[in-house]
DNA sequence: GTCTATATACTGATAGAC
DNA sequence: GTCTATCAGTATATAGAC
C-alpha cells in the first residue's frame, strides 16, 4: 500500500483524536485551540479540518465513541445468575472499563455543557441507556427479595456516582491495587442496596 | 449614607461574583469573557478590575468562599453521639447543604484544572480537611466496632460521591423531595458502611 | 492531505478622562 | 468607580497553492 508524501490520513486522524482527547481532558475543550491539539500531532491548524469538520463535532465524536464502547463491552459481558451477581459484575465491569480510560471518561461528562443541544441529547440518551441497565439489575434484586432499595432510579443513579469517584483518586501503582480496590467498591455497592 | 453617581463598589461586587459564578457553573471558567460577566452586571468589561486583580483571582475567590463556608457550616453542627448518627448528620447536612448551592458545588469540582498551580493547592488542602473529617466518623466507627470498613479513606471518597450524585440529577419540584432524597441516599451511606 | 496566508472576531488586561 | 479606547495576542475557520 504505497503512501505519497503528505497523506496520511488515517495515522493523522488517530493521532488528532487522541491528542484532543488528552488535551480536552487536561485543560477543558473552551481552553485548549485547534492550534494546539494540530502542534501535538505534528501539523498546521488548517489541516485538522480535513479531518473534522470543527471542534465541536470532534468534541461529540469522542464522547459518542467512548459511549458506544462503554455500552457494547457492557452487552459483552457474560450472562450470569441472580440480582446479587449481576450487581457484583456490573461493579467490577464498571470500575475497570473507566479506569482504564480515564480521560474519555473525563470528558464525557465534564464537557457535556460544550455539547451543541442536539449533541446534547445524543450523548444524555446514551448514558441513560447506561444507567438503565444497572437500574434493571436493582429493580430485578428488590423483586427476587435480595435488594431493599425505595427508588431503583435514584439507588442506580447513586451507585454509578460512587463507582465513578474511584477515577478521581486511584492511580496505578498506588496504595492499592486494582483488585483491592474493585473489592472495597463491590462490597459497599452490595451492601448499599442490601436488605 | 450618601452615594455618588457611578460608585456602587460593594453591590457592583456582589453582582460580579453573582454573575460570574453562574456563568463558570453553566459554561465553564474558560468559555466566559470577562466582557460576558460585565454585560450582566450591567458595566463595561474595565470596570470588573476595580472588583478583582484578574480572571484567576475571581475563580479562585469564589472556590475558596465555597470550601470555607462548607467546612464552617460542618463545624456548626450540634456534636452527637455515636459514629452511626454523627454518619447520618454527615450526610444529611452534605446533600443539604450542597443541593442548596449547586453552582458554587459544580465549579467548586470541575474548574479545579483552570486553576494556578498555588491556588489549587490551597483549595485541595480545604477539600482534603472536609473528607477528613468524614474519614474519622469511619475510623471512629470502625474502632466502635459499627462499621466496617477496609479503608477509612477510599470509603470516606466512595460516600462523597455517591453523595456529591445526587447535584447531577435533583431539581426541586421534581418527583421527591428534599427530605425522601435525604433519607434514600442517608440509608445508602449507612448500609455501605456497616457490619 | 497539508501547507501558507488570511478573514473576522474575540480575548484579558491597561491607560487616562471624568 | 466607571467610562471609552486600545494594545497585543489568540480564536475558529476558510482559500488557494502544491
Amino acid at each position: 500500500m504505497p503512501r505519497r508524501p503528505g497523506s496520511h490520513a488515517a495515522e493523522t486522524n488517530r493521532r488528532m483524536r487522541e491528542a484532543a482527547l488528552r488535551l480536552f481532558a487536561r485543560h477543558g475543550y473552551a481552553a485548549v485551540s485547534m492550534r494546539r491539539i494540530a502542534a501535538e500531532v505534528g501539523v498546521q491548524a488548517g489541516a485538522l479540518y480535513s479531518h473534522t469538520p470543527d471542534k465541536q463535532t470532534l468534541l461529540f465524536s469522542l464522547m459518542q465513541d467512548h459511549m458506544h464502547e462503554l455500552l457494547a463491552a457492557r452487552a459483552a459481558l457474560p450472562p450470569v445468575r441472580g440480582a446479587e451477581a449481576r450487581l457484583e459484575q456490573f461493579a467490577r465491569f464498571h470500575i475497570r472499563f473507566h479506569l482504564a480510560r480515564p480521560e474519555a471518561v473525563f470528558i464525557s461528562y465534564m464537557e457535556l455543557r460544550n455539547l451543541e443541544p442536539e449533541n446534547f441529547r445524543v450523548i444524555e440518551g446514551l448514558r441513560r441507556d447506561y444507567e438503565t441497565a444497572l437500574e434493571t439489575i436493582l429493580r430485578d434484586g428488590a423483586a427476587e427479595g435480595v435488594f431493599s432499595v425505595p427508588d431503583a432510579k435514584i439507588a442506580a443513579l447513586g451507585l454509578i456516582a460512587m463507582l465513578n469517584g474511584v477515577n478521581t483518586w486511584y492511580r496505578e501503582g498506588g496504595r492499592l491495587t486494582l483488585e483491592e480496590v474493585e473489592a472495597i467498591y463491590r462490597d459497599m455497592a452490595r451492601k448499599a442496596v442490601a436488605v
